[in-house]
DNA sequence: ATTCTACTTCGATATTCATCTAATTAGAAT
DNA sequence: ATTCTAATTAGATGAATATCGAAGTAGAAT
């Protein structure tokens, strides 16, 4: 199956997402048509016709053969059922990859929450209290030992209350603890509660 | 397969045929978010957001769950699976059943050739000159023989050339000859050249 | 109780796009 | 050659809708 690109994707949609442009789609899925016949169908003049049948034919998903003065027009089946299991798969996927992957929102909640390098309060919602901590967590590194009292060092850098902090730590496995030392957990491990 | 009916399945197409809204079902796709969330993700205000998501709650292609004081959305996967497979299957059939059914072009084309019960000409075009002989033809009963002289006769009450009707007959296969007796066939049979 | 936060609803604006008429092109019939 | 027919292209108009700011709502935090 071939990887379908958001901009196709979004063509595609588009393209059927037309009464006219469905119904003609419908039509010549059955036998090919004119222009003229397609207009008579559907009650619309010919150069309506004619601009559908350009969008359709942008996909591929017409194709014409002149007969005599005039132009019939039958559908690419095989086109259409592509696109549409294109469509089934990559749907999800593709349009991801398209560039919205860096998220924007953790950001944002960074920015806010921050303030000349401070953490001006722990947020009160859950999924904005993860963002920050997962921020926090990395600022420790894998496979050291820290000391209680050095957790709290360094969280003290961030926020005065590090006891919260370091409570959190553990609730959402970011961090592990035995015998008053921490260490922290590779982020595959980390919960959001 | 449940079958589709044409305006859920052009409703279908236009609410994916968004820019937006395709991102939207992408990353939603993916992991659930709040309407913050996605604002910040598409650079686009909250009201948008609340905008595109209704639009797509009345397909049921996303659910939502409140959570503290946001709204959580996220995909219908399945929903989205189970249209996109509809679309599949459906497309072409639903879409006719849908009323664009009656051959408006032939009508149109045998009103255009006959005046006052007589065809004004016989067409120069393949496909017309067909709409008109198949009218023709109809004129003459399934089962019956015709002695040549009788089918003149009857083609004369709309044309004097019935010998080229007569030829065009036998060249489409609605009428077959023998011996200067002539029957009409069955339509299955009929070929448009 | 009051304030804050996230979301939704409303109303306005701007853009996109379907459709039409008129003009143009290309081919067929006379 | 000229006329006719079918299709396309161009330009104009109107309808649909994506987006925004402002106002309203409901729940959570203080």
């Amino acid at each position: 199956m071939e990887p379908i690109d958001f901009q196709t994707l979004l063509e595609f949609f588009k393209v059927m997402a037309n009464e006219s442009r469905l119904k003609m789609v419908g039509i010549l899925a059955q036998r090919q048509c004119s222009v003229e016949e397609l207009a008579a169908l559907l009650s619309l003049k010919e150069p309506t016709i004619s601009h559908h049948l350009a969008k359709l034919k942008e996909l591929n998903l017409v194709q014409m053969q002149p007969e005599g003065n005039q132009h019939l027009y039958r559908l690419d089946s095989e086109a259409l059922q592509a696109l549409n299991k294109a469509v089934l798969t990559a749907n999800p996927a593709a349009s991801m990859a398209q560039g919205v992957t860096d998220d924007a929102w953790e950001t944002k909640v960074l920015k806010s929450y921050f303030e000349e390098g401070r953490l001006t309060q722990i947020p009160a919602s859950h999924r904005k209290r993860w963002v920050i901590l997962k921020w926090l967590a990395r600022q420790f590194e894998i496979g050291t030992l820290y000391p209680e009292k050095q957790v709290n060092e360094i969280l003290q850098r961030y926020h005065f209350d590090s006891a919260t902090l370091r409570r959190e730590f553990i609730s959402y496995q970011m961090m592990q603890r035995e015998n008053g030392v921490y260490w922290r957990e590779p982020e595959e491990r980390w919960k959001a509660v």
